[in-house]
DNA sequence: CGAAAAAATTAGCCTACCCTAAATTAGAGA
DNA sequence: TCTCTAATTTAGGGTAGGCTAATTTTTTCG
């Protein structure tokens, strides 16, 4: 009987240059390390609708994904992912972000996309390529939907932010990251030019869950409140339009679509 | 025939938007077809050598493709791809070559590492990224490695060649084609400039399988048989290094004193 | 030609994932 | 507190692909 024994030679600390995992198991880490983020933990029926599959079925691959050390797992109380299940998550996800950055800055990809090649692209790329791509773009820090890319070792900075539904009449705010999943919604924001980097300011909000307007550039626009509720706005450096407390060092705005897109030109391939 | 039709209402004449071959499946094909092409068919321990994989196992796969429609099989004597099966290991081919192309072209890979790469990356790449790549690339007709690449439809262009082996003494040929399987060979290949397109002088040639002597620009090696027998030429177009297209059937005086002059049957094919 | 070797297939298993239907448990509300 | 519902897990299956061991067919060779 010879037996493979794929898993886990040892316990060791962390990364011990996996074994490398399956398709199903990254996407299985990377979206319950997406909801324990979001939510502080993941339930199995979202994971279930993250992944589109029965929750009986993330309630199986759970067992598997404890048993090798990825998550702990408290029957019935919802998943946590070990030190070495996050570092996992952040890899697939480091991959997917650079490799969204590479498709819209070099090859021409628009932002709504890019996600489904990302998607299978991030589990058949390599490191090497992965890092090749990342040097080409001179290490962006952000995909093209604002969403921060973690280091090699497993390091995102998330920034301080709230969503344009929260941000109050009269305040600007600058747009700082929306989800990449869904296409149409990219759509409508790049027509409305409110894209990363963009400052938007809210001129008015009808009441009642009613809809809001916006300023983007010099053009106003009337979206609605869950629209607004997926883009997360951070808040302008300094200097607001009314009352800046100096307007002489006030940052040079540009008045149209400003974009901070990790688009560069350098490649520094050898 | 279960068509998903996911996003497009048909495409027309060729694609009949394959449900989405597995990867093991893709692979299948593709080593199959290239077996096929170099001996005429595939044997099944051949097609379990080249993926690693147990002969029963082939076996098995192949009556799964064969009530697929991808090939014919008659027990014990080998299978053949149907068109169906011959187009889809195409797809494959034209994918793997492309990729490979962009790899090299664009992301500085050397070429005796691309080909792992590309292995993986050809069943995740969509239609629209390879078509990008080979746009970005100006549509290119071979690999680095010399491999043609299959057209979007299907067909392929193979030049007549031979082996650099049967190169007889004090001919030159152009330097065609390499496996791009053996990474150790090509770091050799290029080492010694052994390249598609150069140029290569078959200067000696040692008895009882012995070495053989190779001019490639200014400089000479001499090389095994075996490695010789892996790298394909072709016929020189016209016109040596520094004689005039008239000598349609001159060979260019190698400095080196051939024993026996070769018998040159000439066959220029081109 | 007939036997041994080689090649291919069948039989029987295994693992990873996925599913539905039937329990079970947690948590909310009367 | 007790019950009802929603969430979750268990039970029982299915498919794709892979493996070993045993068997069958083909080929080769003395």
């Amino acid at each position: 009987m010879t037996v493979h024994d794929p898993l886990l030679p040892a316990v060791g600390a962390s990364a011990v240059s996996s074994p490398a995992l399956t398709e199903p198991v990254e996407d299985y880490l990377k979206a319950i390390y997406e909801l324990e983020s979001r939510f502080g933990a993941a339930a199995t029926s979202d994971v279930a609708s993250a992944l589109a599959v029965a929750p009986a079925s993330v309630t199986g691959m759970v067992r598997r994904l404890a048993t090798q050390g990825f998550l702990d797992h408290v029957p019935y109380r919802g998943v946590q992912l070990t030190p070495r299940g996050r570092h996992a998550a952040l890899r697939t996800i480091r991959r997917h972000r650079i490799l969204e950055c590479y498709l819209t800055g070099v090859l021409g990809y628009s932002w709504d996309l890019v996600h489904d090649e990302a998607e299978r692209l991030e589990h058949a790329a390599s490191d090497e390529l992965i890092e090749r791509m990342a040097s080409a773009l001179g290490h962006p820090t952000a995909d093209p939907h604002g969403a921060p890319i973690p280091t090699v070792d497993g390091m995102v900075e998330e920034r301080p932010h709230r969503t344009l539904a929260e941000l109050p009449v009269g305040e600007t705010a600058r747009m700082l990251r929306v989800s990449d999943k869904n296409p149409s919604l990219l759509r409508y924001l790049a027509d409305i030019a409110l894209q990363p980097g963009a400052e938007v300011t809210m001129v008015s909000r009808a009441p009642f869950d009613g809809p809001l307007t916006l300023r983007i550039g010099h053009a106003e626009f009337a979206v609605g409140p869950t629209l607004a509720a997926q883009v997360l706005v951070e808040a302008m450096p300094f200097a607001a339009p009314a009352v800046a407390p100096d307007a002489a060092d006030a940052v040079v705005a540009p008045s149209a679509t400003a974009p901070s897109l990790p688009k560069s030109r350098k490649s520094t391939v050898r």
